[in-house]
DNA sequence: TTCAGTGCAAAAACTTTGCAGGAGG
DNA sequence: CCTCCTGCAAAGTTTTTGCACTGAA
């Protein structure tokens, strides 16, 4: 993964949006896309700290939603209350499988969505800014009900 | 609505789940059957106090789950990190076009999610239990920026 | 009689806010 | 030099947990 073309469109939107550039939103950056799987902010706050980082939660917080807000992260919810994030960069968009007796969590690209989604808002008189789409259920592997295996 | 047969529902899934019959419970039903829109547990725990309800946090947090659980009620969760409920008695499944800027809520069915669900559930060895569609972006209400009428 | 269910209050989990000091433009 | 951003800690919101008592079966 090319970390510093990512960088560059951070830094190109940051300007854009009239926000300051500062090393403490690319260290956030950093963590984000090296971060395999999803992750929530707090998840995020105490690694950064585990590796000694000098980074506050409140910058945490604040910089993924800005990294949500420029596409370069999917902000997710799989209905445990909390926000996840997950990287966006150099993936194509997908959907989630989620098992409610373990937690795993499986990926799916489903074409169909995107035509279902444009036609709905269409319908409506929405304009369309993302959408989520999330299928429950109890997944086949033996391990399942063990460990909570989220990722 | 008829109440009478919701109470008879969710009599009959306590029996059948070894669950004990207990006013509390039927309270609380009758509370989330009557409630318009969607609601919170919490909130739906302060209308209850307010109403000089002797019902504590705990049995309203545990009987939305035993609901949702016997399908008299839809759980939802639209981005907020907190649970919503949602009355599913005589009501068809449907999915919510969320407003990101003024918080309402709209509602539409759309036959195909039926059939995209089950077949990515088989595809990928998962035994559905249910899903959640949300699609968001910015409605065309002249008011929009102007209230939080979530609904 | 027994133990699941209840009320209450405290704790937990995640997020937001207020403030004083520091650095980006 | 002017603010926006930062770190810190405190407060806020929603949900969960521990405990002693009560009432359903």
């Amino acid at each position: 993964m090319n970390l510093n073309s990512a960088h560059e469109s951070f830094r190109k939107y940051l300007k854009k949006e009239n926000h300051r550039i500062t090393p403490e939103r690319f260290e956030v950056l950093d963590y984000a896309l090296n971060y395999k799987g999803h992750f929530g902010a707090d998840e995020l706050f105490l690694e950064m700290k585990t590796n000694h980082s000098n980074i506050s939660r409140a910058t945490v917080y604040n910089t993924l939603e800005l990294l949500a807000a420029c596409d370069l992260l999917a902000k997710r919810n799989f209905g445990e209350n909390k926000t996840r994030y997950e990287s966006n960069y150099d993936r194509k968009t997908h959907d989630h499988l989620i098992c409610i007796s373990c937690g795993a969590i499986k990926e799916f690209s489903e074409p169909r969505m995107e035509n279902i989604v444009s036609e709905v808002a269409e319908k409506l008189g929405f304009e369309t800014s993302g959408y989520s789409f999330n299928i429950f259920g109890k997944c086949t592997n033996p391990n399942c009900k063990l460990k909570k295996n989220v990722e």
